[in-house]
DNA sequence: TAAGAGTACGAAAACGATTAAGCAATAACA
DNA sequence: TGTTATTGCTTAATCGTTTTCGTACTCTTA
């Protein structure tokens, strides 16, 4: 292996030399510092980032949690778009990203003593299982933690703005003439769908509608055959919805399938709008009216604001970023004279 | 920081004690072994990784190469699911996993010299420009690698059997009746590709099938539109297929929803054929006929095989597994009298 | 009792980098 | 000419481990 003392050797000065010259300190001559960098690349050298991290501290690695719990791991779509951001933007940033996990070694260890172990210097939590007290620790933690879609009081948070989106939802199928709205939600406590919930509701009396009880209803996210049987119940009322909202573009595929087999047809008979904004929900046809999250910003804001805290400690608030969704109106909410 | 040294000072001993006690050697006494685990616990102690790899070498840190061209990044459902069953074999084993870029703070590397930074064990390539030098350099380097989807000859490489796939999909859709099979395929100069072409003539030729050029088609992996496209134009033809095989399942929408609005029924009036097994592909009315890859058990053979090469270099071979893809029947291949 | 074996530990070097402090030579200035 | 600054480099310590070798002690055994 080729080290500072290999090209020091070479070039006949001391490693400190070559340190400093391949740092570009200003105590070195330039004259000196040419030697050296020629040498270096001659000799194909390339820093060591463990001996690096020992003594500066700084090992330029962010930690990832990412344990998705629906079982669908990395090709949950929302997520690993998050993903995607946080990576593209952190490497932007000059930082390499880790999955954290429990297992190192085959010893068995928390979250926090893996990032300690690694040195990493900060941590963003894409997804979790938030009453793991591992997962507490952790964001109880001394290291710079960015949350997502959730919500501690010590840890800098970006959220996809669930209100707003469920608002936006409403409001434009509202204007479309509808009436008679369902909301079949997801059913997990998180923030996110007690956001999407409330704001369903204030948003519905803000419009002075009266939505009657049995039009709200609870299936899962993903998962389409909750959302069909729920479908079926809510089309066999007496006064069946005119639009259904359903937990995402996923679950929303099993409501639209017993629709069609029904022989019913969207949006001329019923409308239906869903959230995520995945890519399929826009190679459907109809396409879908539903709630882009925009993941891919999530993901990079959070990346920007966790290393902001790890360079600028001082300066860096604990911040609570919210990622406005964006309407895509599709075509499978149909107009009604009112 | 709480290191060696404290548990040294504390339990009086030295720190080389403490060290192999830790590591439970056999020339530190049982009484020694046990107050010293005792205090480490007591301190919260937990090692550092970059002493230890610094020292010996070991990172127990593999490198994952994921640059997905089609623009989906870690979204893509196939590649997802590949580097989710790495990433929780590598875990399983006691590696961690890092992500192979390649503007590490800031500097401009290769491949290859960022996993010589970070001291990387081994590599695996999941999805990659092959014809980018820097690729190459890795792949010819001195690190373990396993490809994915890729054959070189240094390296040990899982692959998806698109041979096989191609061929019970083929032979699948002939046993339902069909003789008029047209192929829209992806338009790469992949192996993947090349396999699946390669196999649907080698097969098509073997059931004594005689396909029109015009049959075969060419468009791109994941997208709808052109897939559509095809479609059309083969559903105009004079003498239009029974059946259309489409480069994956996400191509497929395209397919499905011209032939949807030509009132045209799936399966009844046209059979199609994916390649995939996506989620959305069964959840689907009607369910896709599709070869199911199973991403999971690829990512997870990969991390086994890594992991045996980085740890037992001598009786490693360089191997070439092939993961079969099941074939998934769906209901959207209707059968035809002959 | 002396030699040899076994046990339990310590001293010190090493891994590859960074950096504070020091020092010699030269330059600048009164 | 003598004093002070500046320049350009070296020395040596340090980060937290691991590991080799040495040593002191106890125990066997002939």
């Amino acid at each position: 292996m080729v080290s500072l003392k290999t090209i020091a050797e070479k070039c006949g000065v001391s490693t400190a030399t070559v340190s400093k010259a391949l740092n570009d300190q200003k105590d070195i001559s330039e004259e000196t510092k040419r030697r050296v960098r020629k040498t270096a690349e001659a000799l194909g050298y390339f820093p060591n980032a463990a001996a690096r991290a020992l003594k500066t501290n700084r090992s330029y690695n962010i930690g990832v949690l990412f344990e998705e719990e629906a079982g669908r791991g990395l090709t949950h779509e929302y997520f690993s778009g998050v993903l995607n951001g946080l990576k593209v933007e952190a490497e932007k940033l000059g930082y390499d990203i880790t999955f954290i996990n429990t297992c190192l070694e085959k010893r068995k260890m928390s979250y926090y003593e893996h990032c300690r172990y690694r040195n990493f210097e900060g941590v963003a939590i894409v997804c979790a299982d938030y009453s793991d007290p591992d997962v507490l620790e952790l964001m109880n933690g001394d290291l710079p933690v960015v949350t997502i879609d959730y919500i501690h009081h010590n840890c800098t948070a970006v959220c996809s703005n669930n209100i707003q989106g469920i608002e936006s939802l409403v409001k434009y199928i509202y204007g479309q003439g509808h009436r008679k709205i369902a909301y079949i939600h997801g059913q997990d406590s998180s923030y996110v769908t007690k956001d999407r919930l409330a704001s369903f509701y204030r948003t519905t009396d803000e419009l002075g509608l009266k939505i009657p009880e049995e039009y709200i209803r609870s299936a899962e996210y993903l998962e389409t055959k909750e959302a069909a049987r729920q479908t079926k119940e809510l089309l066999n009322l007496e006064e069946p919805p005119t639009c259904i909202i359903y937990p995402d573009d996923t679950s929303l595929i099993g409501g639209r399938n017993v629709i069609t087999e029904l022989g019913l047809k969207i949006p001329e008979d019923i409308s239906v709008a869903g959230y995520d904004g995945t890519r399929i929900s826009q190679l459907l046809h109809p396409k879908l009216a539903t709630i882009k999250q925009d993941a891919e910003l999530i993901g990079s804001e959070a990346a920007k604001r966790l290393i902001s805290a790890i360079e600028k400690p001082r300066t860096t608030l604990v911040e609570r970023v919210v990622i406005e969704g964006t309407l895509i109106p599709g075509q499978s909410v149909g107009t009604i004279e009112n």
